[in-house]
DNA sequence: GCGACAG
DNA sequence: ATCTTGTCGC
């Protein structure tokens, strides 16, 4: 069993949400990371389109293989709206009873959204990276905060996005002549180790594989394909 | 007051 | 996020 910190209440206002990120904002760590990665994580929530039923799933991949070694998937609800800036409060509920189920712990988290690349700097991949302590990196499909110039048309080139003049992530190609990701610090590492990290994990499409996979499986989850229930993968069968 | 606005 | 067919480009 995975474990989890509770620093605080998720059945908050709106007003009550951006108060608990300014007061957790300086829990945030950004160091260097402190092992060699050989496990690597994405996560993913899924929804239903007029109810507020929400499938969540973490995956976790053997690095840099990135072939499944474990998986947990949680199908719950929410009542926290989408708001811009608190989509934390919205998710990572769900995503917390995934990680609770997680067996085979990584050594990197790589979550749907911004870390630091927020208007407090206190984006989902920061705030679920303090909840269960471990090294995390945000990973968006689009902007939240922030000027940047165009990066490069090749895959591997970016540029830097700023707010306020200070960096607060990069804008990353990760194929040549598609729409960049937005990569920020999440907790426990720095912005080149997840620009890195985020490049080693592309396999071919423009979302890097453990968000990829992560969003695959609680797609499924939620047209009824897979289930809940076997969490693992099955075993690989003895040769002896 | 007018836009911008992760998923 | 989700609703959806065909279609453009490599």
């Amino acid at each position: 069993m995975a474990e989890f910190k509770i620093l605080h209440s998720w059945d908050v206002t709106a007003e009550e949400a951006i108060k608990i990120q300014n007061e957790l904002r300086g829990l945030v760590k950004i160091e260097n990371l402190k092992k060699e990665i050989h496990y690597i994580a994405g996560a993913d929530i899924s929804f239903d389109k007029g109810s507020n039923i929400v499938y969540a799933g973490i995956i976790v991949l053997k690095f840099p293989e990135l072939e499944e070694v474990d998986r947990s998937l949680v199908i719950t609800e929410v009542n926290f709206p989408y708001i811009p800036g608190l989509l934390s409060f919205r998710e990572s509920p769900a995503l917390i009873k995934a990680w609770e189920k997680i067996k085979v712990e990584p050594d990197v988290v790589v979550i749907d959204g911004q870390g630091i690349a927020h208007p407090r700097r206190f984006g989902i991949a920061s705030h679920f990276g303090v909840l269960i302590d471990k090294p995390t990196i945000g990973c968006a499909k689009s902007l939240l905060v922030g000027k940047y110039d165009e990066p490069g048309e090749k895959a591997g080139s970016y540029s830097y996005l700023y707010d306020s003049g200070e960096i607060i992530g990069a804008v990353l190609r990760t194929r040549d002549n598609v729409q960049p990701v937005f990569v920020s610090i999440g907790h426990k590492i720095t912005l080149e180790e997840s620009i890195k990290i985020i490049l080693q994990n592309v396999r071919g499409f423009r979302i890097p594989e453990p968000t990829r996979q992560a969003h695959n499986l609680v797609n499924a989850l939620r047209r009824g394909e897979i289930k809940p229930g076997e969490q693992r993968k099955p075993e690989q069968e003895s040769l002896f």
